[in-house]
Parts: structure tokens; sequence; C-alpha cells
DNA sequence: CGTCGTATTGAAGCGTCTCAACGTGAGTGG
DNA sequence: CCACTCACGTTGAGACGCTTCAATACGACG
């Protein structure tokens, strides 16, 4: 049953980051959800709403964006499975920002109610839930970074990177291989750049054998080299809870 | 006393956003303190630094920042007495960004273990203090599209307003001045911008009859006009607790 | 009164944008 | 099964915003 398959995701997720112990489990599992399914390029919850459900995502991939002056977006976040891209409209009740799926995606709806109920009465699952949030900033502020400082082909370079890293802690990646459906205008969007110069940063990091970036799937050839072109240290992604 | 003013301001700070009972304002009130002054340009916390306190801004402007490659740096956030700058230390052991003051700072540093301690005990207290970790998170969402989509002069005027709306909260604004002993170099390194182009981009400012720039003082003064061409929407500060 | 950090100005160069045309592949309907 | 469509990728050319380098001006401070 897909409720079961996507609470077991969830459990395993958070036990990666504290010894969640036996009733922490079972409050995890009592949680009720709501499964859905959505087609590409959906809108999830939009900019204004006031959520009363947060959206795991169970399979496929989202995106959070936000509109800006004259039409443009920028994309603040690409989401995996496992991860909880509204987790923050628990206690900040007006989105900011919009979420939309990239690919065909299977959601998971946990009511805020039960959240709440269930972070009160377990200290340990509040933490391992903010800590989420938290570093959900970390990447937010490395993204600032991103963009306002690096070159083009370094700010691609690092993007990539931090996609590939976050795909490999839940084995959706192979040999620097991944299926990741992105257009070059998402990638734009992402690290503030038009599409027809992505295009040409694209060139250059196959050009120069780092990558190779087709339908729906991304090859990465050079990791050391990348990773040394794109200025990458994963410390900000804080996938070790010990750290 | 000093240490009874900055709690006063703790105190204050959080009854903002929800309804303390009794015993919530005795635990904040039972926190120890340590209270520090420091110089202007010196660093309170540096990446990879593994803080056993966190540290809340008393008085003076304090800046977080990160350094990138080729000795470039990114300014992330600038801080005003009453934030707690590093509260995700808390739950990320590792920091992946430095905190350093702009001027003049009196800095209260409060011990991790005390903090969690009082966060298990008063849930009210956690979810008031998660809430301010994710406004900051909200306020990187809205740098990163700053950064990443808007126009030079209306990159520099959403940061002016960003700075001015959350000064006007604590009421350290007085008829569109405020104090903000800020650099060229450093604005420009917070938006992603030379200081030469940020020189220029203030004397369009200027010349615009917006805004004045002087030393360590800011006159804005047509807030309107500012706002328009800033595309400045201050939801994302999600200053009403309500929303 | 000299020094040092910051602000200001000019000029050259380049990274990136915009506009516009064209190519390509998947999906759709006649 | 082919023609059509549509979204996406690719290419070229010109314009412009912004950077860098370098020189100069200003203002606070010892």
């Amino acid at each position: 049953m897909e409720k079961n398959a996507a609470l077991a995701a969830l459990v395993k997720r958070l036990s990666a980051t504290a010894a969640l112990n036996d009733e922490d489990r079972r409050a995890l599992e009592a949680l009720p959800l709501r499964i859905e399914r959505k087609g590409p390029n959906e809108t999830i919850v939009a900019s204004g709403d006031r959520p009363s459900l947060c959206c795991m995502v169970v399979n496929g991939f989202v995106i959070r964006s936000k509109a800006v002056a004259d039409g443009r977006r920028q994309i603040l976040a690409f989401h995996q499975p496992g991860d909880i891209p509204d987790l923050q409209s628990l206690y900040l009740h007006v989105l900011d920002h919009e979420l939309s799926t990239m690919s065909e995606c299977v959601l998971a709806f946990i009511p805020h109610a039960a959240l709440r109920a269930m972070i009160t009465r377990r200290p340990l699952l509040a933490e391992v839930l903010w800590r989420d949030t938290l570093i959900d900033a970390a990447i937010f502020r490395e993204w600032i970074c991103n963009v306002g400082q690096r070159s083009g082909i370094s700010r691609m370079a690092h993007l990539i990177l931090e996609i590939y890293t976050r795909l490999k802690t839940i084995g959706a990646t192979k040999d620097g291989a991944f299926r990741f459906p992105v257009t070059q205008l998402q990638l734009g969007q992402a690290i503030g750049m038009s599409s027809v110069h992505v295009n040409r940063i694209l060139q250059e990091l196959r050009a120069e054998g780092l990558l190779q970036i087709g339908h729906s799937e991304i090859v990465i050839y050079d990791e050391r080299k990348l990773r040394e072109l794109a200025d990458f240290d994963q410390l900000y992604l804080h996938l070790d809870p010990a750290l």
C-alpha cells in the first residue's frame, strides 16, 4: 500500500538524522496521510495560499519558485523524494512562494494539526523536523553565494553538483549518472541566467569533458574537476547529523 | 543591569510572535547570559566553528557572510538588535558561514544547553524560535530572487527597503531616516555587485530623489516610488504572526 | 598635518542579455 | 503513416550592464 511506503520513507529519512525510539516511530506511523498523484508542471500550492497540510515528495521532482516583476521567475529549490518542501508552512501561515511539480509526482499530504500535535508530544521529532528546515536555509544561503559571486560556468557546475550530491543520499545515482528532467529554461531560472546562455555554458562544460546533459538524464564524467570549477564544498548540505 | 535589559529585549521580541504565559516568561528570564562588547569588524564566530552558544544582538549591527573562491565574499544577512543570527547552530553543529560585527556591538551569548533544555520543556518557546529561523529562511529566499532576477538599481532599492522595514519594527527609524553604518563595498557584497557600480547606482537613486545615503545614515525620501522600483512586497518578512 | 579607509570618476573590456531565426524530436490527428 | 504542431535546444549578431584597473578626492582620526 502506497501510504505505508510513504510513511516508511519518512521514517527512514528522519532516522538518518537522529536515533528515534519506538514511541517516535509509532508517532510518525500514526500520521494521517493523503496520497495524491500529479502530472508535470502542475501547481501544488501558490503564493498567498494558507495551506493546512504539508506536502512530502514520495516520487518525482518538485520545484519551489517565486514570481518576480515583469513575469520573471526565480527557482529557489529542486526537491527530491523524501523532502517536505513546505514544512515551513507549519509556522509561516501565508505562503510567500509557490510549489509545483517538475515531473509526474506522487505526493503525500500531512495535516498541520497532526504534525503540530506530534511535535508537542515528541520533542525529538520536533528537533529533527526543525533541523530539516535549517538545512533548507543553509542551502538557500549557498544559492545566494552562487548567484551573487560565481561566474556562469561555476554557478552551473555548482548547481549540478548539489543535485547530484543530494540524489546520491537517496541512492538515485549510478556512477555519476542520474535522471533529472530539467529544461535549460529551468536551469537558467535557478541560477539567474537566460536560457540562451545556459545553452552555451552547457556546451562549454561538455567540451571540457566534465559532464553530459540530455533528455532528462545528467552524467558527470569528471567529478573532481567539476568540484574544483564549482568551488563546491558540501559542508553546507549538513549531510552528517553529527556535524 | 545590562543582562536584564538583554533578557527584556528577548522577551519582548518573542512576545511579538506568540502569547507567552508566565511560565514561558520565567523560563526565558532564567536563561544564563554572558554579555560581551565588540569593536567594529571583529569576527564573532567563523566558518567551521562548532559553537556551544548562540549570540543575540543587543546593540549594533552584525553581518553574516560566506567566503567564496578567489577571496570573494557574499554577505548573507544584516542583523539588528533583537536578532539571534546563529540560532541555527543549535541543531546544525558546524557553522557553514561566519558572523562578524559591522559597528561597535553589545552581544549576549546564551549556552546551547540552556536553550535546548528550555525548548524541550516549553513547546511554545520552541515554536517561537523555530519560527524565527523560518523567517530567516524566507529572507534568504527573497535575496536569491533579488540577486538572481532584479536589475542593479532595483536590487539596491530592495535591500535598503528591507533594512528600513525591519528597523522600523524595533523603532529604530524616524520619518524614513535611520542609522546604518554600511560601506559601499558591503552593499556590493550583499547584492553581488562591485563597489564601483554600487557607487553609480546610489548616484542614480539620489538623482531620482528617492533617497540619500551618507556617513552611516540613510534617508528615504520617496518610499512609494522606491517600493515600486524595488518590486518590494514585505509579505516575505512575515512581520504579522497571524499570517 | 599626514595617513588611511572610503567614495568618486573615467575608460576599456567582456560577460551576459535580447531578439530573431532555425533545428530537432516527441506527440497528435487526419 | 505522414504532416503538423509545439516545446525545447541551438546558433548568430548587436547592445548594454557591469567589471576591472587606475587615478583622484574626501573625510575621520591620531
